[in-house]
DNA sequence: AATGAATGAGAATTCATTCAT
DNA sequence: AATGAATGAATTCTCATTCAT
């Protein structure tokens, strides 16, 4: 009752996040919104209508609130860094655990490409926010080439958690990333 | 006709990888195999069943073609960790591109536990031969993170590369492993 | 359209009747009720959670039906006797003749505990029916067995007449219970 | 190895009796005889065929074994009647407890007519060795009705034992029949 | 907006039967 | 006689989707 398109989106997310797409059903989501499955395509036209929009969802709050830190002139790089990775931590362990975006992405990319460009447009969203922390320290190439390996270490990382069902692995690439940063930027200064 | 478990096995595998396991459906092997779906109860009592057996032919696989490779003692240990990588590279290009142990293992992590053992098994066993080789320059503890380190990297390179379509995440992957291990050799040396 | 429980269960009767469990599909149930196969799940989650609700249903209508005849007061003990004969032998005769709950009770014996419970009660009210009966003129002990008699001489009346194909068998078996009754009244009078 | 026709049908006896027509399958057989599915159409053409088999067998047997007794003119009738009683009982005991050919006869009634005549002839065959042991203190029409009876009986209580899984019915139904019997040779004789 | 009944396509699975070896 | 691979039809069940109320 006075649902609305936000409210499932969000609920969405859980359930396709536990399942992926595939072995989620439309019932599975109505039921965790508390309505019966007819009622979703009062708000989304199809199952696949309803995954674009929880991907644009997803996208848009990550560049919102999670992306957006790394431009935060308010704060040092390094703060930057750290809040980044605090607020991703987040995101990828709430629940389950997992990334939403490479789940999806892996599981329906011979079969959706639109997903597909949305997932994309994701990864290259973060990377620019990590090329832009790096790019303070490096040269263009190199930040970009550490931004593409931070975000390969943080998604292992994630992949393994979810498989392990151990956040630990997360938390280490993390502070890795970190301490990195900061023994560099000494290497770097002297 | 004629065809065995390992043929059929060997197929899955294509399929299974482009699609996940849930949007494969028995039909879609059989039409790989050239048969019709009932006949494939002849060989595997379930689809679960055949999932099971076509991750432990993948585990049996690298155990014995890929990860054996840090074992041997005929070669050094860069050539090993070369050598390593090429071959795994093989299998996560091959194709469509993605581990198909982690695509597995993520998309079914909450629903199939016996799935979940094989690549929890799968993960232990990679990252055995890589503390094995780290080891030769490194304390036990330092060896083991920088194992878990080089997994997740590859795991993200691997996965990047498939929502990309572009091999090159990947070998960028493999070469900034080979190269830091390189370095670090020279570093330790002096 | 607009089919409720309780007319796909009276159809199902029907159905299940004539050719048992294991031979009856979904489809020929869904075929009777002139809906699809796959709507017949929208109001019975199995095959097995239907014919649970079918004998369910059967076993209240006998209890309300048939069996309480027996101890309606307004009536005799002999013209109880005599309407409970007729109403089961109306639905012993309904289509093409049988007892529904022996029926399946036989057919699933090893295969359906769930199933073998509601017959089995069902056996128990209709023995408490007759017992309850006979004590108005025997002993428990006596009444007991009578009650036991009767429902056997019933069932494997039935049993042959829907073999035969011939309801004589049926109206047989009640004459003699009946005329026994009347017999033997006499009998304790004198 | 070295199975021959009689062995089959003696094994497929035993499945049948537990599971039904419809619910055994010939795997099911097979397995019982330690041979594959495919070995069985050696020795059978079809399903069908080899349940006409086991009918016919079964009734054979009943009719060698079981009803001729009636005829044994070594004994006396009431010796007779406990005799036959004693062997049939075997028979309806054995294993999970039944009557093969009343509940093969009720599963197949409507599918199969091959089977109802074989089914028939038993129960026409065991009525006249009833019919023939009552006739020696009977008129005719009475001691068909007394066979019918003593059918009805014991079927209706093999059923009942069956669902019950208590032999009692059975025994007690036996009892009744023998001292009915008795009792009533008594009454005559006065 | 929500319900709930219905659809129809397709999923996994079973099984009687055939047949080359 | 037996095997084991294959067939093809049928079965139970699921699910995205539609629609009258």
């Amino acid at each position: 009752m006075a649902l609305n398109k936000e409210d499932i989106i969000k609920k969405s997310v859980i359930v396709f996040k536990n399942r992926g797409y595939n072995a989620t059903s439309i019932s599975d989501i109505a039921k965790e919104c508390g309505i019966l499955k007819g009622s979703l395509y009062h708000h989304f036209s199809s199952k696949h209508e309803l995954m674009k929009e929880v991907l644009s969802f997803l996208k848009t709050y990550f560049a919102e609130t999670v992306f957006s830190i790394a431009y935060n002139e308010n704060l040092t790089i390094e703060k930057r860094l750290e809040k980044l990775s605090r607020k991703s931590e987040e995101q990828f362990m709430e629940g389950i655990g997992g990334c939403f975006m490479s789940l999806i992405g892996n599981e329906c990319v011979t079969s959706n490409m639109e997903f597909n460009a949305i997932v994309k447009d994701f990864f290259a969203e973060w990377k620019n926010a990590f090329t832009h922390l790096y790019s303070n320290f490096y040269g263009q190439k190199q930040a970009n080439e550490m931004a593409e390996r931070a975000i390969m270490l943080i998604e292992g990382a994630v992949l393994l958690m979810r498989i392990h069902n151990n956040p630990d692995f997360l938390t280490n690439a993390q502070n890795w990333l970190i301490n990195d940063f900061k023994n560099n930027k000494i290497l770097i200064k002297n």
